[in-house]
DNA sequence: ATAAACATTAACCGATCGGTACATGTTCTT
DNA sequence: AAGAACATGTACCGATCGGTTAATGTTTAT
């Protein structure tokens, strides 16, 4: 199997359990739908969870990139860029396919504390944390942690809330509430 | 079975399926773990989904009566009862057994737009929108309703956030914002 | 052309899935 | 005390679970 087949493969991957959940996406239906049958699956994944442990490291990649330059393109400021943030979330809520974050249903089906997928929820969370807190500090805010906590909070309840219920002003909630913590927030 | 027995087995169900997930419990486990038998279980639930329905009625009913109570013994005006919330939320995260919202795993599992479990999950975050809602309103807010659907954003954010990593003082930065955002709220 | 190397498929493994049939208590009525 | 009504546990149903074995292409190197 090619390199590329094998993204392929992560990809499909990634569409059936996003779409329909880990545990109740078996691999057989798993093999259907991605066109690759389970003994070619198994050569090049041990187990199903490491199938799922290369979908959340292909999705880490392929949210934070999407996020990182849909917002560059939304604003230029460090401060805008935060608010804009939410703008970008508008439109992923707004695609037909959007069914919530694939981290928090991961981290909702393997919980407990050690499991390796829910650590990889967890260090994507992180990472975006990060990309937060280097926009916090861009800007100069006098405790670019804390708001970018803050910030983050809203994020991820707005993917929550726009699972949950008519997505459309989901966002835009989220922004306002974003637009008021980051313009008042104190600057150093 | 006696009522009372019935709302242990359903009690008990809650336990199990809050740790362990919906998929993952199967109803051996389940009879095992409740120490009512399978046939007894069926004796008084068509199917697990039903099953599911009752814990989740139950659990809507237990979380909001909590909510509600607790945030009554902790402020008395509604605008500071708005920012207890998330000291009540401080609260459950620090137990040992906090696991996330069984509503959000609920609708994680169960995400199709039509199913019942999904749709029962949204009803409860609605009822909790009412409740943020009637403190909004009673602290005379300019826009009581959005600044309802801000506070809990932040309210399932910090429950998101709370499940994973360290949940310590993810319920401060929520109350943090919560008290920017309902502080320099219009007020009509 | 041929054989080694690789990829794929179908059939199968024991275990578990949600759900049921049936035989055995147990309880209440008379 | 006898029998109807109900509750219970055991053993089982076909289907599917994650994962494997072994036989069958299909490619590549010589």
């Amino acid at each position: 199997m090619s390199a590329s087949k094998r993204d392929e493969l992560v990809q499909n991957a990634m569409r059936a359990f996003y779409q329909g959940g880990f545990h109740a996406v078996g691999m057989d239906r798993l093999a259907k739908e991605t066109g690759v049958s389970k003994t070619a699956i198994y050569k090049h994944f041990r187990t199903k969870d490491d199938l799922i442990l290369a979908v959340l490291r292909l999705r880490d990649e392929q949210y934070r990139n999407w996020l990182v330059r849909r917002v560059e393109a939304l604003a230029s400021t460090p401060k805008d860029r935060l608010v804009a943030v939410f703008d970008a979330l508008g439109e992923w809520f707004a695609e037909p396919s959007f069914k919530s974050c694939i981290f928090i249903k991961a981290s909702s089906e393997f919980q407990e504390r050690g499991n390796p997928i829910h650590a990889s929820s967890a260090e994507h969370k992180h990472l975006l944390f990060k990309y937060f807190s280097r926009l916090t500090n861009g800007m100069g805010a006098d405790d670019p942690e804390g708001l970018a906590r803050q910030i983050q909070l809203l994020h991820e309840g707005a993917i929550v809330q726009a699972h949950l219920r008519d997505p459309r002003d989901v966002a835009q909630d989220a922004k306002a509430a974003a637009a008021r913590l980051i313009h008042s927030a104190k600057v150093a």
